[in-house]
DNA sequence: AATCATGACAACCGCGCCCCG
DNA sequence: TCGGGGCGCGGTTGTCATGAT
């Protein structure tokens, strides 16, 4: 950066093409980085006079910064009690949880995290967004169920994540700030594995609230002052049973739902009943339907999964919240399933993805051929565990939860029985994921609509297979950068929601082969 | 080992809104 | 009502680190 004396705008920012911005003594203000001089003539001001009349500064200390900059590097570098490095794992879920309440209102969220500042967050998280999104997932946990509020409806199949652009746009458009939210399991809501409940909001909201299904679009103003208004602790938030306390809470209900039934390409009002005779995908053969609406052209899309399978409890914690820290691999292995997931992953943090990783690499290194025999079985032994205790532990409960509640388990599809990732990653899954009662079924990675040729975002196969390399005419750059972004975001801070909250095969579907990131 | 591409992060800039005198 | 000051936020730019070639 190159230090200069041009002149300076109105609010500080100095520019050669800004008209001139002086004190009315034509003394021309500086900018660009601040020496320690200056933030020592800054930090004495502020002793003496304290915060405000930044204006006055410039005059009354002989600093040659407008007011609008001494503010600036007040409040983001020498104010005291000024947090510096990275952000805490607490800080992080903290940053998220504002986020999906308040939107881009940074300042707000400033006022939450002592110490941070409002660039600060607004950094993280637009650095946060682009990864999010370049691997294709949803920014927010699914306890944090943001739906729009307006009408606007699928006009993209991609809906969010999957490196759509369209979403991409969207999310950095500021219309995406005012969204409206449920929260279905925050904190204080009681984990509730039942999922006998048929309406949006009770099993579908848990199961398909996920973010990938939102779009993020302007809202209708008054509804969202009205709850950002309110501005109220988190403990506020409302979720399950408890829900509908208020006429906003009902407002967001429908909202919720109708953008459920707009994902699956439903009318809305719609029939509580028939939501369970259609939704579990695979129930309905015929129409091949897709996560986002889209049916399969082809082959019926064989990767269904039940719905009405339960998720691991974790009561021990109480807790129950995504822990998206990425340095906080200990938790991520440790904490609960951050949602009450209906139908999808028997989360890999339940079973331990650390410890499975590592008992990957050691297995490994053993044998690389019994491994790959494992991981590609068609039939795997009920009692096939990694090892680890964990593991077991996590077999077992899931063979349990998941036999009574599927009174046909050839219809329920593991959630990384049909992935093909690279051998140690599919390894790895097929070890995070002991599965009882696997049935070899042919999975689609890609199909072909319309003439054009489809990339199953559904299944992260189809991200890691070599058939992507093989296929797509990107850059092999680029072609790393979405593979190694998706198990980054997977394996790192989005781990918790990438891994153990994400639905693979509620995934952002459909992604063209030519238009990826 | 050098070079290049890319991403993450920090910091700054520009604009607009709000409040208050 | 108007103008100035303060503030918030989106966008941009520069720097550094990392990994691939």
């Amino acid at each position: 950066m190159v230090h200069s004396f041009t002149n300076e705008s109105e609010d500080g920012v100095l520019s050669a093409d800004s008209p001139p911005c002086n004190n009315g003594d034509n003394f021309v203000l500086k900018k660009g980085p601040w020496t320690s001089a200056e933030d020592a003539i800054l930090v004495d001001y502020v002793k003496k006079h304290g915060e405000g009349n930044w204006n006055a500064i410039q005059k009354q200390s002989g600093l040659s910064r407008c007011g609008k900059s001494c503010r600036l590097r007040w409040a983001n570098h020498l104010r005291p009690n000024l947090k510096k490095g990275a952000f805490t794992s607490e800080e992080e879920r903290l940053i998220i949880e504002l986020h999906a309440r308040m939107g881009n209102k940074w300042a707000r969220m400033a006022a939450h995290l002592p110490g941070r500042t409002d660039n600060e967050i607004k950094n993280y998280w637009n650095t946060r967004i682009k990864r999010l999104q370049r691997a294709g997932l949803p920014l927010y946990p699914p306890e944090l169920c943001p739906q729009s509020e307006s009408e606007n409806h699928l006009s993209s199949p991609g809906i969010c994540g999957g490196g759509n652009k369209g979403c991409h746009d969207i999310m950095q458009n500021s219309g995406y700030e005012k969204h409206d939210f449920i929260f279905g399991t925050l904190n204080n809501l009681p984990y509730t594995p039942e999922l006998t409940d048929s309406t949006p909001n009770g099993s579908l909201a848990n199961g398909f609230c996920c973010p990938q299904f939102f779009h993020f679009v302007p809202q209708t103003k008054g509804l969202w002052k009205h709850a950002q208004e309110l501005d109220e602790p988190m403990s506020d938030y409302v979720g399950g049973a408890a829900y509908e306390a208020t006429p906003f809470d009902r407002a967001q209900k429908e909202s919720c739902e109708n953008k459920i039934f707009q994902c699956f390409g439903m009318c809305y009002p719609y029939d509580h009943g028939h939501i369970k005779k259609l939704l579990p995908f695979g129930v309905n053969d015929d129409s091949h339907f897709m996560p986002n609406g889209i049916f399969s052209a082809s082959k019926p899309f064989v990767g269904a999964v039940k719905l009405e399978l339960p998720s691991l409890q974790y009561p021990e914690t109480g807790f129950g919240f995504w822990d998206p820290a990425p340095d906080s691999l200990d938790s991520f292995v440790q904490s609960p399933p951050s949602e009450p997931l209906p139908s999808h992953c028997p989360s890999p943090r339940s079973s331990g993805l650390l410890q499975a990783l590592l008992y990957e690499a050691k297995a490994l290194s053993k044998s690389d051929n019994e491994i790959f025999d494992k991981s590609t079985s068609p039939n795997i032994s009920p009692g096939y565990t990694t090892g680890g205790s964990t593991l077991e532990t996590c077999s077992t409960e899931f063979k349990g939860y998941l036999e009574p509640t599927s009174p046909s388990n050839n219809q329920t599809r593991p959630i990384f029985s049909g992935c093909i990732p690279t051998e140690a990653i599919r390894s790895s899954f097929d070890a995070m994921i002991p599965v009882p009662h696997v049935k070899s079924e042919v999975v689609e990675e890609s199909w072909i609509m319309d003439g054009e040729r489809k990339l199953n975002y559904s299944r992260p196969d189809a991200i890691l297979g070599s058939c992507w390399f093989e296929q797509s005419s990107s850059p092999r750059k680029k072609q790393r950068s979405v593979v190694t972004d998706a198990v980054a975001a997977l394996l790192g801070d989005d781990m918790g929601w990438g891994l153990s909250s994400c639905n693979w095969n509620n995934m952002p579907a459909v992604c063209q082969m030519t238009d990826l990131p």
